[in-house]
DNA sequence: GACCTGCTGCGGTATG
């Protein structure tokens, strides 16, 4: 292949394999070598002995990442004479009946694409997988903590058992902050030991954080309309900036909203031209079609410079060619996912990493309530920098039982096998499987409330077999993802498919929407289709997307304290960041953040925690139960009509309760958020809920730092 | 005040 040496991790990772010491998670940075350290000892393993069957898995996010690595394990395998397959949903049936014919050498596949399997192929499988001995699982930071990390660890499981002997799970990760967890998770409760191998990426890196102030507009009594103010600090002043920075380069800006993506790269555009300059704005998200995604792929690895405007969708390893810089409108929801998008600029030899953040603060009224003053974007923003710096990354959270997740599993297993005992049923997904804190009592729970809803029946002599409505989910194709979807129309124009819009925020008939960074006019819309059919146009609105709350790690609300209480300003500010800092900072020390953490506003007594939006949310619930108004707003909660003795003695008596935390389930707006959550037994719904959604024991404690802290200041 | 991911079998028609 031309290469001079092997890097560190794949020495070890080789050395690991070979001499057969088990499990092993390896753990690098984009394009360290990670694929090539686990396919070069599995690659040997199968050379000296091919089977008829499939030797090696490789299980990853993406199909676009699927297509990427089958290009280079071919490469590697072209000289072994051994076979690459892939399976997903764009390759043809052919060749995947060609696979079960003649199974051999490695296979690259998706987490669904497995599930598909087990339903419609359960009969050729253990001839199939029969003599499997590695499992690669890319990317694993992904699946962890989330319904596709539990699917994918059910389905290795159970494809695992069909094999002779245990097969060598060998899985690929970006750094998080704990590695053991990535360990522990690959292993999921089996009695082997997990090796982990970790290779250093030290980078330069070189940060701006712009910061903007937008005016809010005054408006004159009598005068009828508002007019604005200072124009300094508005979307336009910020997409003129990004046009001056990144203008005639190969560049990526990452933002968090799809609807905010549209409007800025239409602006762009329009700015581009009305400076005689060409439009090379494009944008990259989940809701563009596939055509225009790989329209926007292609001109960046052209020559032409171009900068894409994009979410997730361009974080993970897909090959996009040499990027420049990388800007972020707004501060992104994890360290994490920051460390990912910033590692994707400036990726030549002693290059730094380019990173612009473009954080618009909006001026509070004077009687916006005191925390709209602490500018908590560009804390966050700044906060987020920090801890990067320092090193600190998430980890995610491994701790939902995914009743949902066992829901499907339960539907699986009856296809696969056409009827089975509840003991054993039991026995493949709880006791062996990634279930494993599933009790009896709820399992038996859970097929009682299955068979109520025809999912499933018990035949006399007692195997249980899929019901009607269970065999209906089950043939349909939308079964085969563990995650929900929300119903969504195609936007169509000339027959070329835009992109889809939720069926919750469609643009009416005559009127205007921005996609794929384009002006569009709705002409008609066909509901029995799920179609909008559209025409290019001159006028234009941005479109809008469902949307939740990004969960936010109590590390980062810790450190934004920390900021607001020091003095120093980091020099990676510019000067408009740099005053509004020192605005928050001032703000701060008005409130009396140093000596409080409760503030009186108006009638509402302000509780600011800094932590977890679990722990917060939490917090809402329990003074929802005691019959108190109260709202989540971040980094606080809001308690109305009230006084702080209420609160104090509220957050007292909850450190003294021992609660499970279900008795704050029915003050909850919305329960279910999983895909097969409709079919949960009430108690199961709500079980679920409190494990994945709030963090009892988190919150216990900083309703006692909370109270402690103010025990402290009156004794002193 | 959020983002992302995935998918089968079929019947029809065109091509070799």
């Amino acid at each position: 292949m031309g290469w001079n040496q092997l890097r560190p991790i794949q020495v070890d990772a080789i050395s690991w394999v070979l001499d057969g010491r088990g499990d092993l998670v390896i753990a690098a940075e984009t394009a360290g070598g990670k694929t090539e350290a686990a396919f070069l000892p599995v690659i040997s393993r199968i050379a000296e002995n091919q089977k008829p069957s499939v030797q090696a898995i490789y299980v990853g996010p993406l199909k676009a990442l699927i297509n990427d690595q089958f290009s280079r394990l071919e490469d590697l395998c072209r000289h072994a004479e051994i076979a690459v397959h892939r399976w997903h949903g764009d390759v043809s049936a052919s060749a995947k009946r060609k696979l079960v014919r003649s199974p051999t050498g490695i296979l690259l596949i998706t987490p669904e694409s497995i599930e598909s399997l087990f339903v419609n192929r359960s009969q050729h499988l253990a001839r199939v997988f029969g003599s499997l001995e590695f499992v690669v699982v890319d990317e694993i930071h992904s699946f962890m903590g989330t319904e596709r990390g539990t699917h994918l660890l059910s389905l290795l499981n159970r494809l695992e058992s069909l094999s002779s002997t245990r097969p060598a799970r060998i899985g690929l990760s970006a750094t998080i902050g704990d590695m053991k967890a990535a360990c522990e998770w690959l292993k999921n409760g089996q009695s082997t030991q997990v090796g982990l191998i970790s290779g250093t990426g030290e980078r330069d890196l070189a940060i701006i954080v712009h910061g903007y102030l937008k005016k809010r507009p005054v408006t004159i009594p009598g005068a009828g309309e508002g007019f604005p103010g200072d124009e300094g600090g508005d979307e336009y002043a910020i997409a003129m900036d990004i046009f001056q920075a990144l203008k005639g380069k190969t560049n990526l800006v990452f933002g968090n909203q799809k609807g905010k993506l549209e409007y800025y790269t239409d602006l762009l555009n329009r700015i581009s031209i009305g400076n005689r300059y060409p439009p090379e704005f494009l944008v990259h998200h989940g809701s563009l079609s596939k055509q225009v995604r790989q329209a926007a792929e292609h001109d960046m690895r052209s020559d032409r410079p171009s900068t894409t405007l994009c979410t997730n969708t361009l974080e993970l390893g897909i090959d996009v060619g040499f990027i420049d810089s990388v800007g972020q409108l707004d501060p992104p929801f994890s360290v994490g996912s920051l460390i990912q998008r910033m590692g994707r600029s400036g990726r030549t030899e002693g290059a730094p990493a380019k990173l612009r953040f473009y954080i618009q603060e909006v001026e509070p009224e004077p009687r916006s309530p005191p925390w709209h003053n602490l500018h908590l974007s560009l804390l966050q923003a700044i906060a987020m920098v920090e801890l990067l710096v320092e090193g600190w990354c998430e980890t995610p959270q491994v701790t939902s039982p995914q009743y949902s997740t066992l829901v499907q599993q339960i539907l699986s297993v009856l296809a696969q096998t056409g009827g089975i005992g509840a003991q054993e049923l039991y026995s493949v997904l709880v006791r062996k499987g990634p279930f494993k804190r599933v009790s009896v009592d709820d399992f038996r729970m859970l097929l009682q409330s299955l068979g109520d809803r025809d999912l499933l029946e018990q035949m006399s002599e007692g195997d249980l077999i899929l019901g009607l409505r269970g065999e209906r989910i089950v043939r349909h194709y939308d079964f085969y993802a563990a995650f929900a979807t929300p119903e969504e129309y195609r936007i169509v124009s000339d027959g070329r498919d835009i992109g889809t819009l939720p069926s919750l925020y469609l643009p009416q008939v005559g009127h205007h929407l921005i996609l794929a960074g384009k002006r569009w006019k709705v002409v008609s819309r066909d509901d029995k289709a799920k179609l909008l059919v559209v025409n290019k146009a001159r006028g234009a609105k941005a479109p809008k997307f469902v949307g939740g709350y990004g969960d936010i790690d109590a590390n980062i609300r810790c450190k934004m304290l920390e900021l607001l209480v020091q003095d120093e300003v980091p020099t990676y500010l510019d000067r408009t960041a740099a005053t509004l800092l020192q605005t928050s900072r001032s703000s701060a020390s008005q409130m009396g953040i140093h000596e409080s953490s409760f503030f009186e506003s108006g009638q509402d007594i302000i509780v600011l925690t800094w932590t977890s939006s679990r722990i917060n949310r939490t917090l809402e619930l329990v003074g929802r139960c005691a019959g108190f108004k109260t709202i989540d707003i971040g980094v606080g909660l809001v308690f109305e009509d009230c006084d702080e003795g209420r609160v104090q003695n509220l957050l007292h008596d909850y450190t003294t309760l021992d609660s499970s935390g279900m008795e704050l389930v029915q003050h909850a707006d919305v329960l279910a958020f999983e895909k097969y959550d409709e079919f949960l037994p009430p108690l199961l719904l709500a079980k679920a809920f409190v494990e994945t959604r709030l963090d009892i024991r988190g919150a216990r404690a900083v309703a006692a730092e909370l109270v402690e802290a103010t025990d402290y200041r009156v004794d002193s």
